[in-house]
DNA sequence: TTCATCCCTGTACGGCGTAGACAGATGTTA
DNA sequence: TAACATCTGTCTACGCCGTACAGGGATGAA
């Protein structure tokens, strides 16, 4: 059940929408924490080690205080999570240049921020978050579209296609690195040690999967590169955008 | 640490690879489950509840044997995951038709298959599972990607692409459809009770995101559908790969 | 000075993945 | 048949997790 706390709370909390009360006028001791500090210091955690994500109980640790404590400015962890998520989106570049670069550039800039908070991708899954900075975002490629003279309808597809592809890249990136760094092996002795085990396990491999041969033998190009992940998942990337804006017309 | 398993023992778990060792010649109770009846019940488990996946603790109580069994099948719980994963590959479809329509249909059908099985979604990113049955989707569409003359690198980068379109496209309905389960609240409830909170924390919010308000309001066709982001998502998966497909020519 | 209010804490519950020691069943061998 | 090596499943326990609940102490208004 664990009954999520009500829609209107928690998009109060992500515009910190103060009730105008200004200033305190009733007993109790006064805060120490606020939801900024917890929100700044929740990310700084999360960055610090990307693989084991926060805990309510290292992030109070590292504020000094109980566990508990926190629940008095956040009604549950997952809060806090679109919390995070919605901050970092403050980083992400606002205006997009003109044309299809412009886009294309943009997009491959969200994806470095992306990497940056690789916590942050499997909470963009899902019903929008609603907070300002993600909604700022948003608009900004909003905008850009509606510039190219594309129907809303077009346009809102486009949208949602354009954050898959950057999910997507961001989240095959950084698990790529996540893995590389915990098991210490880098990706192409990883593959070394695959398809060594894959070529003892199915010695029939070649014969069985002829198009996976081709298909990853003849684009082989390391180049020594030890993240070329990244960079062929970028250019993937650019080009698939390119061709999705490229073939959307501004009739259609 | 936690130190994951070494990868030839995962490998040859996913390819059931016995060490032809054929009958039992060793003493001690011979096992009462075997790696299948463990997945498959495993699946069955985490279809049933998929908002809160499986555990080791009710798998085993399912198959009437303590949590600590099962590590004398398998090395830990993300091996069983992956072995789940590549599992339910074997329900994709593997041949794909003729030409563009040809992937878009099955990819279509792929969703489909992710959908029936929405715990699936997160394990696919990062390092590929290198089981058979996700081999067997892979090499479809990789051979079907040779057919249309592309050279090798241009086809790897689609594959990815459209790969990251068939999760995000899976992931997005999903959650939905989870949410909307969940909370009780169906989507288009769901919107109008965040609607009307968001015009209530923010009064300006028109005039602060009118690409925004273009985007979501002018194509809203809602239909009366409980279920229309699935359809709106499909559609926006369709026009998306018959756009990469389309727009990457054979000879680049 | 009284008192209502609110922040923070302590304790506890029920979950999780899994390490390690061990009991019992089993097939082979003497 | 008896001894033994081997393997399977169990029990217990550790250290995590999110968070419900009750209450202590500080605080400002009356």
């Amino acid at each position: 059940m664990s009954s999520a706390p009500s829609l209107k709370r928690v998009i109060a909390l992500l515009w910190r929408s103060q009730v105008s009360g200004e200033e305190r006028r009733h007993p109790g001791p006064r805060p120490r924490l606020d939801v900024d500090r917890i929100v700044d210091e929740a990310v700084a955690l999360a960055d610090e080690n990307p693989s084991a994500g926060v805990s309510m109980r290292a992030l109070a640790g590292r504020l000094g205080v109980t566990p508990m404590t926190l629940y008095g400015y956040v009604p549950d962890k997952g809060t806090l999570l679109a919390l995070m998520y919605d901050s970092i989106h403050a980083e992400m570049p606002r205006v997009v240049g003109e044309g299809i670069s412009g886009v294309v550039d943009w997009v491959e800039e969200v994806v470095e921020v992306y990497l940056r908070h690789p916590w942050a991708i499997p909470v963009a899954y899902g019903r929008p978050i609603l907070g300002p900075y993600e909604q700022e975002v948003f608009e900004s490629l909003a905008v850009a579209l509606r510039r190219r003279d594309l129907d809303a309808q077009t346009a809102r597809g486009l949208v949602g296609t354009i954050f898959h592809l950057i999910r997507g890249t961001a989240h095959a990136i950084s698990a790529s690195r996540q893995a590389q760094e915990e098991s210490g092996v880098d990706e192409r002795a990883w593959w070394n040690e695959a398809s060594t085990a894959l070529a003892e396990v199915v010695p029939d491999f070649a014969e069985r999967f002829p198009g996976t041969v081709w298909l990853v033998a003849e684009s082989e190009t390391d180049d020594g590169d030890h993240d070329y992940v990244a960079r062929h998942s970028m250019t993937n990337l650019r080009t698939g955008v390119r061709l999705l804006l490229g073939g959307a017309a501004p009739g259609s």
